[in-house]
DNA sequence: TGTACATCAGTGAACGCGCGTTCACTGATGTAC
DNA sequence: TGTACATCAGTGAACGCGCGTTCACTGATGTAC
């Protein structure tokens, strides 16, 4: 996991920012040991020393673009005072990050039901279940306060980042009609309608 | 295309059916020509006659489930006569067609980036497009008596699909925190909320 | 400051395997007269 | 009603290819004394 050489860390970061390249030229498909080997120089032998096998390499990539992902909304959120402020700000760094880091983007959302995530779901989740924890202390005030609503554990989630996700989605499988500018414009203030309370700001006219 | 005898459209049925038993067994991974015809004792000079190739097989497959996601979602909707109920009926209906169709689902979200479908995009097209248009068409007189907000192309798309589709997602990659039904009671009416415009149901108080 | 040694980092030839696809063929079906 | 024939449906052996992975090895780095 952590190389006790400097040279190592060097060559596994070498080696992931060429397997997003691949990924990103050419699709799934073109992420393998050979191809890897022939674009980086690098030999087999080394490879398995730092990742372990394909699948671990798979794992490695994902927690990398998760983790990129995850710290654009944190500080995004942490930024911000208020409720809808925040889920705004959360909205536009979404789209924000889909557009500026799309191999990463894109890897991720292609990585769903891919077998290594099970495979390794315990490496994946030491760097994402404190990121996640950092989302949701924020959130927690807002919810008690009654200017979020509060609902069963994943579903305020699924409201905020289903949208955006989706939005994400279309546009990195090449959807014309998908604009990520005016996304950002409109998507953040109805995702807030959807998950605001009652306590919220002015409900009808303003 | 359309077969010219019986037995063939029989072949090609079952074929398809095998091909996603396989995919909701193993993976994606598993649904290849070799373990098609181990599964299905047809010869593969029989699914090249067919498909023309997996990817072929892959897209059809992609189509006929597609196809049924898509009619259960317009029945849903054409029961409806208000955008509220509509709206919720759809919510309701797209998470019910997740659970009880589980393999055709899980199929069609894990297809999104698939090389297949730019490949053989217009013969999907064909499906797919009529049946966009039916629910295109019940949603618009709502847009125009303001019942349901305007907003450009694919956005009231993304808020109301991408809530459904993220948890089903998470659902289908086997979350335990998601709970289809909990999913289904709360959902539909946020949703709503989301794309509802100034000339929707009473706002703050019922 | 120098040396011995354990560990980390990296090499590259070789392996077996399952894959998608082809092709020359036979058998079944439907249609025209 | 019967026959000839074109087309559709299905067979299965054979192909070459690229894949992930292994392993015995050498070289580089850091540490203990």
């Amino acid at each position: 996991m952590s190389p006790k050489q400097r040279r190592g860390e060097a060559t596994a970061d070498r080696i992931l920012a060429a397997a997003l390249d691949l990924y990103a030229a050419q699709g799934s498909g073109a992420l393998t040991m050979t191809a890897l080997i022939a674009e980086t120089g690098v030999s087999s032998g080394s490879l398995y020393h730092h990742f372990g096998s394909l699948d671990g390499l798979n794992a490695a990539l994902y927690s990398h673009c998760m983790s990129g992902l995850l710290d654009t909304l944190i500080a995004a959120l942490e930024r911000s005072r208020t409720a809808r402020t925040g889920v705004r700000a959360l909205a536009e760094a979404y789209l924000r990050f889909t557009r500026d880091n799309r191999p990463a983007a894109h890897f991720i959302h292609a990585s769903s039901y891919a077998g290594f995530l099970p495979a390794h779901a315990e490496r994946i989740a030491q760097a994402k279940a404190p990121r996640m924890r950092r989302i949701a202390d924020w959130l927690r005030p807002h919810v008690e306060t009654g200017h979020v609503i509060a609902l069963p554990d994943p579903l305020t989630e699924m409201l905020v980042i289903g949208p955006l996700a989706e939005t994400s989605r279309r546009w990195l499988a090449g959807a014309p009609e998908v604009d990520l500018t005016t996304a950002a414009r409109l998507l953040p203030e109805r995702i807030w309608q959807s998950i605001r309370g009652d306590h919220g700001s002015a409900p009808a006219g303003a």
